[in-house]
DNA sequence: CAGGGAACCGGGGTCATCCCTGATGAACAA
DNA sequence: TTGTTCATCAGGGATGACCCCGGTTCCCTG
């Protein structure tokens, strides 16, 4: 049984090609409709319950995320590869973020394509080479990650720090004392300070607070 | 020229087998090193310096998440492939977030596995297929969101998920109370129940383990 | 009907958390 | 020198978290 694909591109003359190419290589994929703009693309997706859809990423009204948002609340079943001149990270982690399963600029092969998009339909995520990088990159915790300032944070001394940072991870009183080598009653003081600087209550809510702000 | 590999897993049988696979099939892939543990691994690459680190997931003192961790901040030009007997979404995830490039199953037949070495030395991700999905799942904000079901969250009632969910977001006992319209006795009963199936011991730790399965 | 699980509520206890008011010595700057 | 900040520590008290014991209804299932 061959995958039913469906085009939304703003560009007819592009579509024209993707189709010509998709039905003339293969029985694999069969083009069951297309859109050129979101409108268009949210009422034919839904209509025609395509396996795959072909995303184009920028588009008048939204792009192609807008679609991805719309229909995928509607139709979860509908699994989408995004199709796009654009190589920069930024379209890439937004749409898939959206929830589109895989990524391929349109430097792609029509050979390429037709692979991609079965692959797409059997579950597995495509992506052109590098660009998946992109997406573990947002995703990992980076190393160099924003070290982020607060006016709150930085009027914590650094041996409040210290407490603050074991205090986050759920450590008790006693252990945080004996991790550091000072008395139970040293750490209660510094606590007291960290909550009364912080404007915050009690230590559950400091340990979002800190988890909010990568010190753990 | 070839790509250096650098082996991390427990059991040298493995590693022994794998490095005789590697070197056996190709030139393009070349064993320069191997660990059996967290602190061998990281003394071991950073001596080395690899292309590519082939790190098992499940390893004692930490995993492979932990070497991760420490040499990514010193060395992070070593990528890093993920290869592991399990198939579950949340190693996968953890290991991509700490970092890893790619994750195979050890079920991957040696070609394969020279392949995936290769394309994610070229910089390329790298899963087997269906793993990927885990990833974009986790990493797409899903409205049909991963059910993620354990064996320790079926065991609760539906009441002490309701408890959990406030508890975990830092609630006092008296204020879930006021919540659900109940007192603070039967809070402290369903708490306890909840603890004691979760094997936690505290609210902290709790708060953890239902973010950690998206409850909140 | 008997049994069991869920949800509800209490008493009484231990320990941790958090706040208050203190105190000391060291380092540093005006 | 004097004042300030930091880090250390103590006593005492109020409240919360957590545990163990007990109990009650209700509902479902065998």
């Amino acid at each position: 049984m061959s995958v039913r694909v469906f085009l939304v591109d703003d560009h007819a003359l592009f579509r024209a090609g993707v189709r010509a190419e998709l039905d003339s290589i293969t029985e694999e994929v069969e083009v069951v409709g297309e859109a050129g703009s979101v409108g268009e693309a949210v009422a034919g997706i839904a209509h025609h319950r395509p396996d795959v859809v072909l995303l184009d990423v920028h588009m008048p009204d939204g792009g192609g995320a807008e679609v991805l948002r719309q229909i995928r609340t509607k139709i979860p079943e509908v699994t989408f590869l995004a199709l796009s001149v654009s190589d920069a990270a930024e379209d890439v982690i937004n749409v898939i973020r959206a929830g589109a399963r895989g990524y391929v600029t349109k430097t792609i092969s029509s050979q390429e394509l037709v692979k991609a998009v079965v692959r797409v339909s059997e579950g597995d995520a495509v992506f052109s080479p590098r660009l998946a990088g992109f997406v573990l990159d947002a995703f990992a915790d980076r190393p160099g990650a924003a070290p982020i300032s607060d006016p709150e944070l930085d009027l914590l001394t650094p041996r409040e720090r210290d407490v603050l940072r074991l205090l986050a991870r759920g450590y008790a009183y006693k252990e945080i004392a004996s991790e550091l080598f000072i008395s139970v009653k040293t750490v209660e003081t510094h606590v007291s300070s960290v909550l009364r600087k912080t404007q915050l209550s009690n230590r559950y809510e400091l340990s979002r607070w800190a988890t909010d702000r990568r010190l753990v």
